[in-house]
This record gives C-alpha cells, structure tokens and sequence, in this order.
RNA sequence: GGCCCCGUUGUGUAGCGGCCUAGCACGCCGCCCUCUCAAGGCGGUAGCGCGGGUUCGAAUCCCGUCGGGGCUACCA
C-alpha cells in the first residue's frame, strides 16, 4: 500500500492509458490516450501506459510490444511505462499482485467485502432465472454473513472464493464527468473484486492502481461509465480522493456500432500502417471525430493541424458527446493532405519503407533503386493517397525492361492506330540529343501530334502502355526521363513488336 | 427486460434565443485545367428525428415521444 514516491509531491495532472495485452492493439487506445498527452503537455502532468493484464486467460504473446510500437509511431509517447520504468514501478498489474491484496484485506476487516464461494453454475442459473422472471440481474447475496462452514452446506459451493464488494443501498451512482456532465449510471451489484485464481478484477485494480500512481484524471470511452458508481465506491470505501472522469465518446462502425477488432479491419492500430496512412494523418483524423477544427483569427476553420497546435488549444468541454462514425473516406483524404505536404525526401524515405514493409523491395534497396524512388517521388506525391498507392504506380521503375506487364485492358484502351505512332515516336526519340521530360515531350509532339495529326490524349496513349504496361501512371515524359533513354526506347520497341 | 447515455445534410462538425432562407470539411454530381490518373479551381446536391409547450422570435430553453447506442461476467 506504499508507493516509492508519494503522489501529493508531483506537480500537474497525471494520466494514463491502460490497454490489455489481448490482441493487436485496439483504435480506442491511441484515440484515448492522445487525449491523455495533449492534457499532460498542455498542464505540465505526466502521461502514464500501465499494462493491464490481469485477464491471464486472454493474454496473447507479444501483444504488449506491439501496444509499444504502434503507440511510438503515433508519435504517442509516455513518460513512465513498463518499458522504461518510472517512480511507480512496476507498471504490468500482473507483476503488482502483492499491491492489492493489502487494500482487499482491509475491506475485508471492515466489512466493505466479504467471501463468496458460489459456483459459476450457480451465478449462471440465478442469472437466468433473473432474466426470465425479467429482474434486474444481480448477485442474491447468497453468501454474505455467512462463514464457509455454513455456506458450504448450500449448493452451488466451490472452494476457493472470491471476494465481493458490498454496494450499500444509498451507493452515490452521479459524478461530474469532464465530458458528459453531471451524470449518473445504474446501481451495480456485488461486485466480484478479488478472483479465485488471487487476480483483482479491473474494477479492483484500476482504484488501487490508479491512486497508487496519482492519476488525476482517467480518460476512458463512454461504454466505461456505466462502471463508474464501482469505481468512485471503492474510492470511498477506501477513504481515498477520486480522481476526474472523462468519458469520451465512442468510435462507431458504419452500421452505428462500436466498432470491433472482428468487423472493422480498421480497429486495428497495425492496419492503418500497413495500408499507408501516416500516423500524422491518424492522429488528426481521430481527434476530429470527436473535436471541432481550429477557427482561425478570421473565423474560418481549419481541419489540418499538428497535434501540437490540438494539445495547445485542447479543452474537455469542447469534446462532442455523441459517438462519431469512422469516416475512412475522409481519412484518406486527409492523408493525402499531409502526403502532399511532406518534403519530398521524407515522403521519399517513407515509400522505400513501405515498400520494405510489404515486400516488395527485399531487404536494403539498391542504390540504384533508391535513386529512382527518389527521383520519382515527385511525379506520384500529388497523385497518392496512401504510401500503399506507391507501389503501383512506381512498379514499372522497378522491374527489368523485359519484365513489364503490359495489362489487357491497358491495350484495350488504346484507340486510333498505336503502331503508327509508335513508327513516328521511336525515331524522334532516337534522335533526341538531351534526354530531359521538356525536350522529350517537344520531340514527341512535333512527331505525333504536329507530325501525324493525331490529338494529344491520343498520341501518348500507346507510349504510356508501352513504357508502364499500364493505362494510368505518372506523367510520361518525367517518367521516361527518370527511366532513361535505354529503358524507354527498349520498351517502346518490343511492345511496337506486339502490335 | 432493467438501468444509463446520445440525437444538425450520407459522414465528421460549427451553431449556445434574433447575424440561420443553418456555415465548414469529406463524399457525391457537373464544369474548368489536362499526355492518362490525380492534384487544384469553380459551382451544385443534401440536414436541425417527431410532437407539444415557453417566447415577439427556437436548431438553440422545457416536457413528451421516437430512434440509435452502451452496460447488465471470477472480460477489460
């Protein structure tokens, strides 16, 4: 019941965001803990990530790094964690097993708690019954006043019980909450604290933790408000100050739902990486489900902002109540946004990355690779909305002349008669003494266009099919330029020998 | 079923009694630009869930109603 540091000598507000390790990393906890940090920046506190992996049933391995990546790449960063301690050590509930068994004694003593050995079956049955006579669902109290003598002649006893809270009737069920207001929830039941395999519920954990570290304010999503008369009881029963709620509201799938790590793809804080957002884009997107744009000095609004201007201005009254459906349309919008205004060497380096990340650039990208990604980037960053997009629109600078795939429907498109432009292009390049995109496109028009008569969305058609194999690319003089004049006239001649 | 929360165009929001014949952004549609695709520019589409009050006046306040969501575990 000692903390190494006692929490009234820390300055600033304290919060915290506690995942579970049980699975990738869910939305919810970037959305919730930026707002944790842009409070903390803002007031000078402190930003906690505590694991709580008291569920050891659906622990799953390697979850906790992943929670550490993908919250690093947000650019999300705690001050104390598991991973680089701080003055409440250790920050993994399971590793603080010995820090709440004082706290349950006590209520325990004080008759706040009390033993209750009934059978899963048991609760199951009464919770059944329950709901079929359309009761409150409840614990009956079967074993409260009772010692394990006297209750293991009853049925539906086990041996090893767990340990419950008992609720009083005039249990305060209101709080003040930073978002919601004034607000009140359903009285609970007895609540199971302490489980038979010595594990505090979260309900148990999250108090004593979550005092034991100073936490001030606890930002959590609204389905958690329901839980907090639990919670603010303990506090009470405890003797110890509460800290402030945020509920903040919910990130809901399109059919208006919470969204789940099963139906939504992207509750996944992994996808959003893999399918070439920027965490920029990510975090900006997510504050604006549920926070208005800045308004300027002129009264306009504006959308696009860091997440230092968001911690600067942020206040708790300002968040929206409702549940915010995930717009994925608008996100990729606005990363595309922040696509076209990243330097052109950042955006570079984050294409290479990507196309490591997903294979298809195998291990360290040649130097010569590399200087086409970069002289290229340019020609695809205002046609990008994701890093993803890249590799489509940049694969013909990658594979071997003899080795571009010229689609179908690629050659489908192509209308009028491609050889003879082909016939007119290949000399006038051949001929060309400087092999800049200026030069190249003036050569081709004089040739096609002036030359043959032929419209221009017409004329480089077949050049654009014969160098990419696609029917969209990049611009087709920049391209041909950043292919080079070898490549270029070697495509064009054996696709004219298709044809 | 019980309890709790929420409710402005398809989506995200502005709006805090008159400035609202409701603003902005995404999406969608059209036009311009144009070597394809984008980007960009211009224009358009669509909303205060409903019903009662209060008030000279309501998206804004009150009540009801409907709708949506959440919780109701020895999960978090």
């Amino acid at each position: 019941m000692t903390a190494s540091t006692p929490a009234s000598t820390l300055t600033g507000p304290r919060l915290r965001v506690a995942p579970s390790p049980t699975g990738d990393p869910h939305v919810g906890t970037a959305y919730m803990s930026m707002f944790d940090l842009a409070y903390a920046r803002q007031q000078g506190g402190q930003f906690v990530l505590r694991i709580e992996d008291t569920d050891r049933k659906r622990l799953v391995e390697g979850a906790e790094e992943q929670v550490y990546d993908t919250l690093h790449w947000l650019g999300l960063d705690w001050d104390e964690g598991p991973d680089k301690g701080g003055p409440f050590a250790p920050y993994r509930q399971s590793e603080r097993l010995e820090t709440y068994q004082p706290y349950v004694d006590r209520l325990l003593a004080e008759g706040k708690a009390y033993h209750c050995w009934c059978s899963a079956e048991r609760l199951t049955q009464m919770r059944e019954r329950q709901q079929k006579l359309k009761q409150a669902t409840g614990y009956d109290r079967l074993c409260l006043g009772k010692t394990r003598e006297e209750r293991a002649e009853l049925p539906g006893f086990t041996q090893t019980p767990v340990v419950r809270m008992l609720v009083p009737e005039d249990v305060d069920l209101t709080w003040d909450d930073l978002v919601m207001g004034r607000s009140s929830a359903p009285r609970p039941d007895d609540q199971v604290i302490l489980k038979a395999d010595g594990f505090p519920t979260y309900h148990l954990a999250v108090v004593v933790d979550d005092h034991e570290m100073g936490i001030t304010h606890v930002v959590r999503g609204q389905d958690w408000m329901s839980s907090t008369p639990k919670h603010t009881l303990l506090y009470q029963m405890l003797g110890l100050e509460p800290p402030k709620f945020a509920h903040m509201p919910q990130l809901l799938e399109s059919g208006k739902k919470k969204i789940s790590k099963r139906r939504n793809p992207w509750a996944r804080l992994t996808w959003f990486r893999e399918q070439g957002y920027l965490p920029e884009a990510l975090v900006n997107f997510l504050a604006l489900q549920c926070y208005p744009p800045i308004v300027e000095a002129d009264g306009s609004e504006r959308e696009i902002f860091t997440f230092a201007e968001f911690t600067e201005r942020f206040q708790w009254d300002k968040v929206k109540r409702a549940g915010a459906i995930f717009n994925l349309d608008k996100l990729e919008w606005l990363n595309g946004q922040y696509i076209r205004a990243l330097d052109v060497d950042d955006l570079a380096d984050r294409i290479v990355a990507h196309l490591r990340r997903v294979g298809v650039i195998e291990g360290e990208p040649t130097d010569e690779q590399l200087a086409l990604l970069r002289a290229a980037t340019p020609l695809v960053q205002e046609r990008m909305q994701l890093l993803s997009e890249a590799e489509g629109m940049l694969a013909f600078l990658l594979v071997a002349d003899e080795d571009v795939l010229v689609e179908d429907d690629a050659v489908a498109s192509l209308k009028g008669d491609p050889a003879q432009v082909l016939d007119a292009a290949l000399p006038a390049l051949e001929s060309l003494d400087s092999w800049a995109a200026d030069d190249i496109q003036a050569a081709l028009r004089a040739a096609i266009v002036d030359g043959l008569g032929i419209k221009p969305r017409l004329a480089f058609g077949p050049l654009r099919v014969g160098i990419t194999g696609r029917r969209v690319s990049p611009p087709l003089f920049e391209s041909m330029e950043i292919l080079g004049r070898e490549s270029t006239l070697a495509r064009l001649r054996s696709f004219r020998a298709t044809l």
